[in-house]
RNA sequence: GGCGGCUUGGCGGAAUUGGUAGACGCGCUCGACUCAAAAUCGAGUUCUAACGAGUGUGGGUUCGAGUCCCACAGCCGCUACCA
């Protein structure tokens, strides 16, 4: 289409407007410190989950979000709030690094070049950003503070009494040793089994592992000294705290399931001379435990494996260690397992019972083993079956005792948390729940075993191999790290001649070996952050961006905080970050708030996940499936209002939606229908309508429809409904558009009611209409209580609840009144020909229902 | 297997929270303008010739159910031997 066509010239004024806002910093937003900032205006924090600056630009998935944020940024200001709506960039990660392994280009480079692009993106839809505090997690100002976080969690350990993070400071003084201090950090090194990819040369999180082995890089499990942070001592509090925040039930659950608290015991069971400890909910059917299991790596299998079996474990260990997590999970739901020839004792009746390893058995949950009770496990079950082990019945159902130990209707029925103890000796008759306590209490003072809240989140397995990412400020001296002085930072990783992995687990770093070795000695750290770090804590930094004596000022934090628990009033992102980034976040947020650098426990109050956009077809967007959209095309063709309204007219926010190009159109040719009220053309030119006009007020009707969309757009936007208040502004057009004068008054305040949605062609409009303050410098409008009222109203009639008639009443009818209405009305008594009238049902302005038979 | 979400015309979706099902938009049909088309404007559009039926299916509560309760099914997402 060429430009003469356009139904209304948006590609000459949306640049033009985003130039404008641009020069004029009209969104610039004051905080505490700056000329002119008034700290009497009340705050409002809404932020985006901010893009990783990938090298193929924006996708339609990020101006759902984004533009929902714009809409309630602008809004709230017009509101009379002083709005913080920043935006930035997760610049480190992988991808940057595959391209300079690519390319041996420093991946600054292309990633300034992306930042760049993504930003020219965000600007041509008139995102009302602060631009001032756009940060970048790899501006090297950024680094420092992420590293000076990272040195408080590492100089933090977890004090139990009090339940929160405190300086190591307060240990030396009470004379703690050096290893005693490292034992505690809240930031440690230990061996642990991690996932290694020598085709990456890195490390991976667990959740990490699946994605590269879809793009074909090989993963394979390692024993490796890595940083970890100790987020499992707050596995309580992140769990407990969720409930004073406003997130999606689903979200928390997920949150919740993903910590995976489980209330049990722990139960010694002896071997020989050595201990083993395992971990069990059901500590009630301890007298149904017929075998152990262990877990193929556990340190003592060497140490109890009998010398007939010594072959087959080694045998199978060898072959669990080269397993895949697909290989023991997903793919082989099959048991497998060894004898390790080893007797445990049941401590509660002395029996002796077979210690197995087998690989159902994860050496990182728990303690690594378990009693395996196969009548009430359906894991043990399996496995009892399979290699034919006892198997005692020890709950029923009820209070009858069945004798068929191989029913798997017992399995099942008494798998349940409601049984009835049974074969248990003291248990004998107890309820499930009962038989629980009263099993605890017993290994308790038997020193048996003791009461025991497992979770399922482990420590979190920090340091990466990469280069792009941010450094740890630590040096090793003498074997032992410490912390790298704070005038030190930002420590900026070397340019690399080359960033090729080197197929052994050593950091990319340490190539750098003059950077590595410093002349006293010591030797740099040459692991890197993960991802993740940057965006922990990038809300906070948006308050007070170029800081450089803190990470945020005081005065900025106290300003963006209020009483509520979280400091982000309204987070917007997609239901992908619901465990990670969200966990994460959280979790050095609250070390933050113990160590007092912040005065809320929480980040953010008040979440709402955008659901995904599909392609037109209803799949996924995929380049492989060819049904990508982009927004820069749509933006060219549409112009950056019909994308920002079609997004947001789609449906809800947070469901999942197919894209409909032909509801581009739709919208686009909304905002025409909008700009012709005002505007006509006349020779090819676009000018002033003569229908506007400088009267006190239009037609009666569109004024009550004016009124009516006042009320509706603004409760609508609070409820971030964007979909029906679109729909609302649609039907106050076309009323506008049904009559021959409108009044100017009237038409600039649905103008400001569409600003935030179409804020282009609001202007414009508002310009050419000779209105000299942006709207977006406006006070949102509101509405007259006395222009919505309607003196006549439709009063429904139904027969038992069926639709008979509808009536045109007085809006303040009786029920007297609506009965003699009602029983007049012929379509009625047609209804009640021959029938007794039961009953009458008057609800006022609304139905008048005569039950009748 | 577990957890969560969804299911309303040809399509995207509305429905004051238990009170007129299908707002608004797309598509389609007809009409106006035009030599014609596009654009625009106007009328119509759940199904059915009609009686009636109708919010995934079956039951229930209620004067009244898309909305509440019970059971089931189908799609989508996340997660996965967590003892």
């Amino acid at each position: 289409m060429s430009d003469a066509r356009k139904p209304f010239p948006f590609r000459e004024f949306e640049p033009k407007w985003q130039a404008r806002w641009d020069a004029e910093k009209t969104f610039r937003t004051l905080g505490p410190g700056d000329v002119g900032f008034d700290a009497t205006k009340p705050k409002y924090y809404v932020l985006d989950m901010f893009p990783y600056p990938s090298g193929s630009g924006l996708h339609v998935g990020h101006p759902e979000g984004y533009t929902a944020t714009d809409i309630i940024g602008r809004y709230k200001r017009m509101k009379g709030f002083n709005v913080l709506h920043p935006m930035g960039y997760d610049a480190f990660g992988l991808p940057g690094e595959q391209y300079a392994i690519k390319t041996g280009q420093h991946p600054a480079i292309s990633t300034a070049a992306n930042i760049e692009n993504f930003r020219r993106q965000l600007k041509s839809l008139g995102f009302g950003y602060d631009w001032d505090r756009e940060i970048a997690t790899t501006d090297p100002e950024y680094v420092r503070w992420t590293q000076w976080i990272f040195l408080q969690i590492y100089g933090s350990y977890f004090d139990e009494k009090t339940n929160r993070a405190r300086p190591v400071a307060e240990l030396e003084a009470k004379g703690w040793t050096r290893d005693q201090i490292d034992e505690v950090r809240l930031a440690f090194v230990a061996d642990t089994p991690v996932w290694w990819s020598p085709d990456l040369g890195t490390v991976l999180a667990n959740e990490e592992v699946e994605e590269w082995k879809a793009k074909d890089f090989t993963v394979e499990r390692r024993p490796l000294r890595q940083w970890m942070l100790r987020i499992t001592k707050y596995a309580q509090r992140l769990i407990d705290e969720l409930d004073t925040l406003d997130w999606p039930e689903g979200i928390k659950l997920l949150q919740k399931n993903w910590i995976g608290r489980s209330e049990g015991a722990e139960v010694d069971f002896s071997i020989g001379v050595k201990t083993v400890t395992v971990f069990t909910t059901r500590p009630d059917t301890l007298f149904g435990a017929t075998y152990m299991v262990i877990a193929p790596e556990h340190p003592l299998v060497s140490e109890i494996t009998t010398a007939e079996q010594k072959a087959a474990v080694e045998a199978y260990q060898k072959a669990c260690s080269s397993k895949s997590d697909m290989d023991r999970g997903d793919l082989n739901k099959d048991k497998s397992g060894v004898f390790t020839g080893a007797y445990a004792i049941n401590p509660v009746n002395e029996e002796k019972i077979p210690v197995w390893i087998a690989d159902y058995v994860m050496m990182g949950y728990g303690t690594g083993a378990i009693m395996a009770v196969p009548a009430h496990d359906e894991r043990d079950w399996e496995f009892a079956c399979r290699f034919d082990l006892e198997i005692k019945v020890v709950v029923s159902p009820n209070d009858s005792m069945g004798s068929v130990y191989h029913d798997p209707t017992y399995l099942t029925a008494a798998t349940t948390e409601h049984g009835i103890a049974r074969n248990s000796g003291f248990l004998d008759g107890l309820p499930t729940a009962e038989a629980k306590a009263t099993m605890i209490d017993w290994l308790e003072s038997n020193s048996k075993g003791k009461r025991r809240v497992q979770y399922k989140l482990r420590d979190w397995l920090f340091s990466r191999q990469r280069y792009w990412g941010e450094p740890f400020p630590i040096l090793w001296k003498n074997g032992k790290h410490e912390a790298l002085p704070e005038s030190e930072l930002p420590l900026l990783a070397p340019p690399l001649e080359d960033y090729k992995p080197s197929g052994t687990p050593e950091p990319i770093l340490t190539k750098a070996t003059d950077w590595v070795q410093l002349p006293d000695g010591s030797i740099r750290e040459t692991n890197t952050m993960p991802q993740w770090s940057g965006s922990c804590w990038y809300y906070l930094r948006y308050c007070d961006p170029t800081n450089s004596n803190r990470f945020i000022s005081k005065e900025a934090e106290a300003y963006w905080t209020d009483e509520k628990p979280g400091m982000v009033d309204l987070y917007v992102g997609g239901t992908e970050h619901a465990v990670l980034h969200l966990l994460y976040a959280r979790f050095w947020h609250k070390i933050l708030f113990d160590l007092g650098q912040v005065r809320t426990p929480e980040p953010f109050q008040k979440l709402v996940n955008q659901g995904m956009i599909l392609g037109e077809d209803g799949q996924k967007m995929s380049k492989s499936l060819g049904n990508v959209v982009n927004p820069d095309d749509v933006v060219t063709e549409y112009g950056a209002d019909s994308l920002r309204l079609y997004e947001m007219f789609m449906g809800p926010l947070e469901q999942v939606k197919p894209w409909q190009m032909k509801g581009v159109e739709g919208v686009s040719r909304f905002l025409a229908r909008v700009w012709r009220v005002a505007m006509e053309e006349q020779d090819g030119v676009w000018q002033r309508s003569a229908k506007i006009q400088d009267v006190p007020s239009g037609d009666a009707e569109v004024r009550r429809t004016l009124h009516e969309t006042i009320k509706k757009v603004g409760e609508d936007i609070e409820k971030l409904s964007f979909n029906t208040a679109i729909s609302q502004m649609m039907i106050c057009t076309n009323a506008f558009t049904q009559v021959e004068v409108v009044a100017l008054q009237e038409f600039t305040i649905f103008l400001k009611l569409l600003n935030p949605f179409a804020p282009h062609l609001t202007e414009e409009i508002h310009a050419q209409l000779g209105g000299g303050t942006m709207l977006s410098e406006m006070t949102w409008p509101t509405y007259d209580p006395e222009a919505l009222i309607r003196n006549e109203i439709e009063l429904v009639v139904q027969v038992n609840g069926k639709l008979r008639d509808r009536l045109m009443v007085s809006k303040d009818i009786d029920e007297e009144g609506a009965k003699a209405a009602a029983f007049a009305s012929a379509k009625v008594s047609e209804h009640l020909d021959g029938k007794t009238i039961r009953k009458i049902v008057f609800i006022p302005g609304k139905i008048f229902n005569i039950v009748a038979n």
